[in-house]
RNA sequence: GGGCGGUUAGCUCAGCGGUAGAGCGUCUCGUUUACACCGAGAGGGUCGGGGGUUCGAUCCCCUCACCGCCCACCA
């Protein structure tokens, strides 16, 4: 016999190593299975299991669990990530923290050694917190990002894309990010609103010019009045860069500057000539209309300078402090104290013209959180752009599909506009990048040193001595390799041959970006074909008041800590129901406790079936059933089963954790074993035989079609319920096939009985509330009006009734008994006899209400019927329907009217 | 500035052209031998505002408002 309830910690552990240990993680070896293949989003290697990761990765078992189960030989392959920045930074973090020397003064060697140790040390925690989640990840197949293999397939890609001119070295300006001293890509750095000024600082003129400016203006906005100057204004929100200025730029077209093009300015505090040029980048209707140019820390002033032949001056440090570029004084100050130093020395001298206070976005670093600087370096960079196009092919030609759909659009608009990708960080932690520095800077791009020196002595002579180039990789580049370097690529591996292109990504859109669309370029390049057919978006999982999580503000749900709570299968359920939502996912505890309940409702209904002696009967055939209740029950499978496999195959995780809910708890336990109760209790035999046979039956077919989602709960279900008796287990429920039951066995006319019985009860039980006719009262039902079809339905369910709605005698009569409360039973009429509890006044208030709500269906139906243009245009099906609706609303009127005055007859 | 979502019952959300739905919460009743992590019943919505298309609009189109996110922008 079973608990009284389930109890998910003593069990969680011991099926996860069943499963585990037999086998059934790994594909199926079947040559005949269609592949069913997912790439894990790979979790940061020394990171642990947060909500997110619970829903993605939920999501992403619910699928391979249920493809597994249809005969598919599924793969979901697991493996962690480097995740290069983050763990550097949590190791120099730790080392701080435990008083020890920095990386810097530990030396490269060192360092990576103890991210090493690091990694031995908590590098499990991730992948045992998946196996607590469920995930049926076959393990043998683990990957790590920075593992020989998949080094080895980094290697081989970046060497090929730079000999085929995709991958290129450049000096230009990066994202620099001066807290770690590292170039970041521009999907790297997030823009902050801060508060701030633009600082109007005047240039003198050089060598005595002077121009009219004009000053006041006219309604038509013509100047009127001049003033003569003998400089000219510019603005910016970042003082400390006019040091490395080179130019002041004017729009070619505008009046005000014109004369002044090709004159000079003496920059004040380093006192360099610097020239006014013309380029159309200037605004005219912003600021002053003249822009100071400084090519070596400003995007756009960058292009300015290489248009004009600016020279582009780094007055930077890689700390981000003033370098040996600029005056002696503010040599080694921190660009922010030199923003002070230089707005007081401008206000000094009589430069400063304005203070404008604004608000603007300023670039920071994603990781370091400081402001990031434009900074001039050579870089790595991938010639994202020509990767790209096939990628987008791949997408629009629905080669690989998205859903939700409108991600595609997000997409579509990155790649249309993609920048080179800069891949080289001044990272030590990552994959070292395979190129070589040869006298006069020559490179050679190898995959390994001896390659390289090979092709360097060719060139240089045997003595050539080489540098390697010091950076590492975006972890990206790694990433975006994972649907085939973990499959073996580049070796030509059994698993590349069958397991790519794979299935489903399941993914959040936050990394659109950074992962699906670079997986995308590099997949289709390299392989030829795109990784996925299809990439599912899971939405963002944020607290209960809709807030993002975030360990400083401390709403960070701890996903471990539900499952603790309440147990793995009401966690996995909550967020599959729950993943429909197009965005964002308030998760609420109670509604997970809700979902705990509905296990714990499964189970007793279980419980129940034991009781009640419904073991599973070898060689049932619920084609051969006869009890109204058991063909309908069976024709509820069959439909549940269509819709549940329909839901996953899209996927659409919510709608199958909906109709399993409604059918388990709705139809399965709120009357179907309600119903069967008389008979389980009755005396008919071969009914009850056949009642227990379907019971156990249709038990089966929930704990099948509920396993994908609780696996757990069900796995220990399908072997408790084997232990009662009935045929052993031929294998455990994660290796159960998925049934595949016929359409024929809905049987419309049990469904019609069926339904005709639970309105019935359902109307008198409403109207027993209504009326407080009290539980233990049992009124005698007296029906009216009662066709063949009817009485036959009454003499069927005759028990049932009684039970269910709680009644004294059945029985036909011509007339409905004075002192009786009317209850529709389809075509006939029941008259329940609760005279003895009726408050007249009550109950005649009741049926005027009723009545109305008739009437006003009525109107508005008829009103529908009325109209030509209804009757000419509408579908025909939809005027039947409405004139079945007005049919029906109008008998039941009748009824009730007819009630309301042998009630006013009554007194 | 460009784009994408959203606005439906107290809360969280489904529905997306033909009688407004679910879960939770609320209220009333209930120790009927599976389950109080339960059962029965009830109340609760002019589907953000305004236009339009249509026989018919929560659903399609336009527009406005508000909320959220992404991208760009440091004169």
């Amino acid at each position: 016999m079973l608990e009284k309830t389930f109890d998910p910690k003593s069990v969680e552990p011991r099926l996860y190593a069943a499963w585990e240990a037999s086998g059934a993680f790994k594909p199926s070896e079947d040559p005949s299975a269609e592949p069913f293949v997912i790439v894990i989003p790979p979790p940061n290697v020394t990171g642990s299991l947060h909500i997110g990761h619970a829903l993605n990765n939920t999501l992403q078992d619910v699928l391979t669990r249920f493809h597994r189960m249809r005969g598919k030989a599924a793969l979901w392959l697991p493996g962690t990530d480097h995740a290069g920045i983050a763990t550097q930074m949590v190791v120099e973090r730790q080392l701080a923290a435990a008083g020890n020397i920095g990386r810097r003064d530990m030396g490269r060697e060192a360092f990576v050694e103890r991210v090493w140790e690091w990694k031995a040390e908590s590098g499990g925690a991730i992948t045992n917190q998946l196996r607590r989640l469920g995930a049926s990840c076959d393990w043998s197949r683990e990957r790590f990002t920075l593992d020989e293999g998949l080094s080895a397939a980094v290697r081989k890609v970046f060497v090929q894309l730079y000999k085929q001119n995709l991958l290129y070295r450049d000096k230009r300006l990066v994202n620099w990010d001066p807290q770690f001293q590292t170039a970041i890509s521009d999907l790297e750095v997030e823009q902050r609103e801060v508060d701030g000024a633009y600082w109007h600082f005047a240039y003198p003129l050089a060598d005595g010019v002077t121009y009219e400016h004009p000053v006041a203006f006219d309604d038509e906005g013509k100047p009127t009045q001049y003033e003569t100057r003998d400089y000219i204004v510019v603005a910016t929100t970042r003082p400390e860069t006019m040091l490395g200025d080179t130019g002041v730029a004017v729009h070619p077209s505008d009046e005000r500057y014109k004369a002044l093009v090709g004159k000079d300015v003496v920059l004040p505090i380093v006192g360099r000539r610097i020239p006014i040029v013309a380029d159309d980048y200037a605004d005219p209707t912003k600021g002053s209309g003249a822009v100071k140019i400084t090519p070596a820390h400003d995007f756009n002033d960058f292009g300015v300078g290489k248009r004009a032949g600016l020279p582009a001056i780094n007055i930077l440090t890689p700390e981000a402090k003033l370098n040996d570029a600029v005056p002696a004084e503010y040599q080694g100050m921190d660009r922010f104290a030199a923003r002070k130093a230089i707005v007081a020395r401008a206000e000094e001298e009589g430069w400063l013209k304005e203070i404008e206070k604004t608000k603007h976005m300023v670039p920071h670093g994603d990781r370091s959180g400081v402001v990031i600087e434009p900074y001039l370096t050579d870089q790595w960079y991938v010639d994202a752009y020509t990767l790209a196009q096939p990628a987008l092919k791949a997408v629009e030609t629905g080669e690989t599909v998205f859903e939700p759909k409108h991600w595609e659009k997000t997409y579509f608009e990155w790649l249309r506009n993609i920048e080179p990708w800069c891949v080289s960080r001044q990272l030590w932690w990552g994959h070292r990048i395979p190129a070589w520095f040869g006298p006069d800077g020559s490179i050679f791009v190898e995959e390994t040193e001896e390659a390289a020196y090979a092709a360097a002595r060719e060139q240089f002579g045997a003595d050539v001595v080489l540098n390697r180039d010091e950076d590492v990789l975006d972890t990206w580049f790694s990433s975006a390799l994972w649907p085939f370097s973990t499959l073996g690529w580049p070796e030509k591996t059994p698993d590349v041959a069958r397991f790519y292109p794979t299935s489903t990504l399941v993914t959040g859109f936050d990394i659109i970006f950074f992962w699906v669309a670079r997986m995308m370029m590099m997949g289709i390049h390299f392989m030829g074909e795109a990784p996925f057919k299809q990439v599912f978006i899971n939405a963002l999982v944020r607290d209960e008041k809709g807030a993002k999580m975030s360990k400083s503000k401390g709403n960070v749900i701890d996903p471990l800590a539900l499952i603790d709570e309440l147990g793995c299968d009401a966690v996995r359920f909550t967020l599959t129901a729950m993943s429909g939502q197009a965005r964002d996912i308030k998760l609420s505890k109670q509604r997970i406790e809700g979902y705990r309940n509905f296990g714990t409702k499964l189970w007793n209904a279980t419980r129940f079936a034991q009781m009640n002696g419904c073991i599973r009967v070898e060689g049932f055939d619920p084609a051969t059933v006869t009890q109204p209740i058991n063909k309908w029950i069976r024709g509820e499978v069959v439909k549940t089963l269509g819709e549940v496999t329909k839901a996953l195959e899209a996927p659409a995780f919510d709608e199958a954790a909906g109709s399993l809910y409604r059918f388990i708890w709705n139809v399965f336990c709120d009357w179907y074993l309600e119903l069967a109760k008389p008979i389980l209790n009755g005396e008919d035999e071969a009914a009850k035989a056949e009642t227990r046979a379907t019971t156990a039956w249709v038990l089966d077919q929930i704990l099948i079609l509920l396993h994908p989602v609780m696996p757990f709960i069900t796995e220990e279900l399908w072997d408790q319920t084997a232990q009662e008796g009935g045929p052993a287990r031929e294998a455990l429920l994660i290796s159960t096939s998925w049934p595949d039951l016929p359409e024929s066995w809905i049987d419309a006319e049990a469904a019609a009985e069926i339904g005709w019985l639970v309105d019935t009860v359902g109307e008198i039980r409403s109207l027993r509330a209504e009326m407080n006719v009290p539980p233990s009262a049992k009124p005698a039902l007296a029906v009216v009006g009662a066709g063949e079809g009817t009485q036959g339905r009454l003499s069927r369910h005759r028990d049932l009734l009684v039970s269910l709605a709680r009644l004294g005698e059945i029985s036909l009569v011509e007339a409905a008994p004075a002192g009786t409360a009317p209850v529709v039973m389809g075509e006939a009429t029941g008259a329940l006899g609760v005279a003895e509890f009726i408050d007249v006044a009550a109950e005649k208030a009741r049926l005027t209400k009723e009545i109305a709500g008739h009437v006003s269906e009525i109107e508005k139906t008829g009103k529908k019927l009325g109209n030509p243009d209804f009757l000419a245009r509408a579908k025909p099906e939809v005027v039947d329907e409405n004139r079945e609706r007005l049919a029906e609303a109008e008998a039941a009127k009748a009824k009730l009217e007819a009630a309301l005055q042998r009630l006013a007859a009554m007194g």
